[in-house]
This record gives C-alpha cells, structure tokens and sequence, in this order.
DNA sequence: GACTCTCCCTAACGGTGTTAGGTGGCCCGG
DNA sequence: CCGGGCCACCTAACACCGTTAGGGAGAGTC
C-alpha cells in the first residue's frame, strides 16, 4: 500500500538505511525517552514491521552504540583560550549540558564502551590540551577517563530521579522541599547532622552541586600538576635551575 | 497442592512477608543478575504466583527501592582513626568496594532517591566526621553529596561494560588489549594523541583509574580547607589571633 | 452461623526483543 | 526473453515482561 510507486516519489532508494534508522530513533528518543524507544515503535516510525529492523541491524544493543555516537555528534570542544583549568572547567559544563540537552541521553551512553568516532575526536582533543598543560602522558591518560567518568556518573545520578519525579507530576522545587521536610523530621538524638544540615543538603542545585564538584576536581589536578613540575623541573619551563645535589 | 498443611509444618506463619520478598530479591539478584530479578521469577523462587506478590508491594519499584536499602544493611563505616583525609579516602574505597561485592548492586542503586536508614546512617556518621575536621556546613553538605555522587557514579560506569564482557565471555584483560589495539590502529594523522597514548590510557585498571580520581578529590578538599582556615581562622584552633581590624 | 478480612489464586491485557521462514521485485547471466 | 538469485521486506510465532481484575479458601469475630 505504503510501497508502490505513486507519481513520482522515491523510487531511486525507498529503502531504510541504517542512518534512517538512527535518525528516527533519535527522534523517537526526544520524543517519547529510552523507555518509549522499542523495536515496533521504531519500524512504527519508519512505515515498516519490526522484524524488518534486523536486516539493518544485528539488535537492539548495536542500535544503541549507533545511537550513542549519534548522541555525540554535534558535542563541540570550548574555544581554545585561557587556562587549562578554564578549557578542563569549560569541557566539563559543555559536556553535562550537552547530556542533559538532549533526552535521556545519559541513560543511552551510560557505559556504553566500543566509543565511536565522535567521542574519539573529543578524547583526542582533551588528551591533546591536557599534555599542553604539562601534565604527564601517564596523568593526561589518567585524568580523561576521570572527567568522563565524573560528568557521566553525575549526570546518570540526577537524570534517573528527575524522570522519576517527572513523572509523578512534581517539580524539582517540590521535591528538594520534600526531602528536608523528611530530613528535619528525622529523629534528631540519632541523626543529628541530618536534621542539623537539612537546609544545606537540600537547597543546592544540581548545577551548583556539579560546579562544586568539578571545582575540587580542578583544585586537586592543580596540586598534581605542581608536584609534578616540583619533582622534575626541566620541562618546558626555563625559568630557574635548582640544581643543588 | 503445596498449601495444604502436611504433619507439622509451618501452619503459623505460612505467608509471604515483605521480608521475605526482598531477601528472595536478594538472591536471585546475586544468582542471576538484575536483569533476571523479574516479578515472576520472584514468585516463583518463594512457590507463589506473581500477583500475589502485589499484595505486599506496590510494584516493582518499591521492591527495588527496598532492595537498595537491603543492600546497603551491612556497610560498615571505616574506623575513626586517622585524618579526616585517610577517612574519606577509606570511605571510598569501602563504599566501591562494597557495591562491587554484591552483583549489580550498583544497577539497582542507581539514582535512586527516597535513601532508605541504612544509608541515611552513613550520611549522619560521614557528615559528622567532615563537620569535625572543619569543614563549614555548607561545605560538608556539598561534600557528602559529591562522595557519594563520584562512588555511585564511578561504579556504575565499570559495572556496565564489565557485565556485557562477561556476557561475551571476554576476560577484563582482553577488553583492555583490544581497546589498545584499536587505539593503535587510529590514522596516527587525525588522532596523534591517541594513538600516542594508548597504552596510557588502556593499562590502568579500574582499582587504579578509582584511586586517582579519589586522590585528585581529597587534594581538592585539603584546598577548600586550607581555604576556609585562611579566611576565617578563629574556629577550633586557638593558637594565634591575628586581630588586626 | 454469617460476615469480614487476609492472602493467594487464575486469567488476561498489552507490551517487549528476537527468530524462522516466506515472498515480491529487481538485476544479471545466458 | 527468460530464469536464478539476492535484497529487503513481510507474517507468525516464541518466550518473556509488569500489572490488574476478580474469584475463593481459610481464619477470626460478633
């Protein structure tokens, strides 16, 4: 019915492609989330049968690879300006955001190995900036997976309850109040702190939360850079020689 | 059939507890997985129906938010001895290694909000120890959350593809060999550091890619302190006053 | 003895990923 | 011009999943 040539339509290439398959799962995935991503609803998409899928790919696993570098390809690196610290601090706001701006995007990649050729280009770029900085070969290999694996398991850990809340028709502002409301009733003679801290444990954002985070990671980068640059001071610094013993 | 009460068998206290449930939840997800802890399969470990199982949960949700607080029973904070460093430092690694323990403990964590007493008493006992080594409150809150946020988020992203290594039969040595092969063979052109790198970036294991990243956290937090004293040195530690204006 | 409440049952609904096998149309060799 | 083969889709089915409606046996209470 759907299939036959009418006037002039597609006749050339009416056939799915495995990019067509991805385009429309993104699709599907903004529209409906990962839970409403499903082999039918995707043929639906597509005017086809499910099990039509398969002749394009091998399942539903290698779908979500696809779709994970899908995910990364429009991930631009910050400008190449300022202090390793400021591009490091800039990677790490530009890729959360970027996980939180499209959805469900965390739940797709999370730990998804087998990296494709757009996350490569980034790990590439970051590896390259990091050696810059005058960090070690051992430290720059090191600190981009830390700051992967930081972004990611942040990201992952806020998504999962804000769908859940989403869900329940409550608003994040509802649900912080909620949760100290639950601290502060809390009994105080066995957790004093809890019910002490229950302002501050709520009232923070999750972008304060991770800006605080990435802010100590810096810090702690910046004391191994030093030592480094203490401990062997021939690098690409001329400025002084303590060359006693 | 099962039902009917034999010579002297538990004619009591024959029913299904919530208990129950999550302690049969618990070994099937240590046998099986997460992925075969089904409602069905549930049942059918405690010689019931699956529907019955509604009668003491709401839904599977609510057995797993159960399940997390289960799982998290029999975590022991570190001892009190030592700095506050090498405390936090020993929670991390008790923390990861105790999600690590119990299969797919990390899976069903998740993001999952609603902490059930098990874990509202580490949070006391770790808020405590922070607030004791003079952290502002503040400060502690952010710190409680980000320890947290970087075990769980950490864990999850190395339980992922370590499972579906597993599905594949692959030992994690293999995994790590490939992934350098594949680095290797990248066009040395478009990615130099890549391929330059890649035994860095492939060799460290998981247990070492943790450390670090801990290390950088705690070098990070010794800043904040350092910080805070410096700006405000009356508390706690009365050994000068520098009063002037 | 009747009533109610607890607790488990059967049956079913509407989904899921995936495979086996069939089938129409197209291109290519003879 | 005709037949084989292959591509790309189809139907049908399998074995699951979470969840609900409604039934019914048994115990306890008035």
């Amino acid at each position: 019915m759907t299939a036959l040539p009418g006037a002039g339509e597609e006749a050339a290439t009416p056939q799915l492609t495995r990019e067509a398959l991805v385009t429309a799962a993104l699709r599907i995935l903004e529209r409906d989330g990962v839970n409403g991503l499903s082999m039918r609803r995707l043929a639906a998409e597509l005017g086809v049968k499910a099990a039509s899928l398969y002749w394009h790919v091998r399942n539903k696993e290698q779908l979500l690879d696809l779709l994970t570098d899908a995910l990364m390809a429009d991930a631009v690196p910050p400008p190449r300006r300022g202090s390793w610290r400021d591009q490091l601090r800039e990677y790490g706001l530009r890729h959360r955001s970027h996980l939180l701006g499209r959805r469900d995007a965390a739940k797709v990649v999370a730990g998804r190995l087998a990296p494709g050729p757009h996350l490569l280009r980034l790990m590439e770029d970051q590896l390259d900036r990091l050696r810059e900085a005058g960090f070690s070969d051992a430290d720059a290999a090191q600190i981009n997976y830390l700051l992967g694996a930081y972004v990611h398991g942040f990201v992952l850990q806020e998504i999962t309850p804000l769908s859940a809340a989403e869900a329940a028709g409550t608003g994040r502002a509802e649900v912080a109040r909620a949760a100290g409301d639950q601290l502060r009733g809390l009994p105080a003679d066995r957790y004093p702190n809890l019910v002490d801290l229950a302002d501050d444990l709520t009232t923070p954002t999750m972008d304060e939360r991770f800006a605080f985070g990435l802010e100590r990671l810096l810090d702690g980068l910046a004391v191994l850079l030093e030592q480094a640059r203490a401990a062997a001071p021939e690098a690409a610094d001329p400025e002084q020689e303590p060359t006693h013993e």
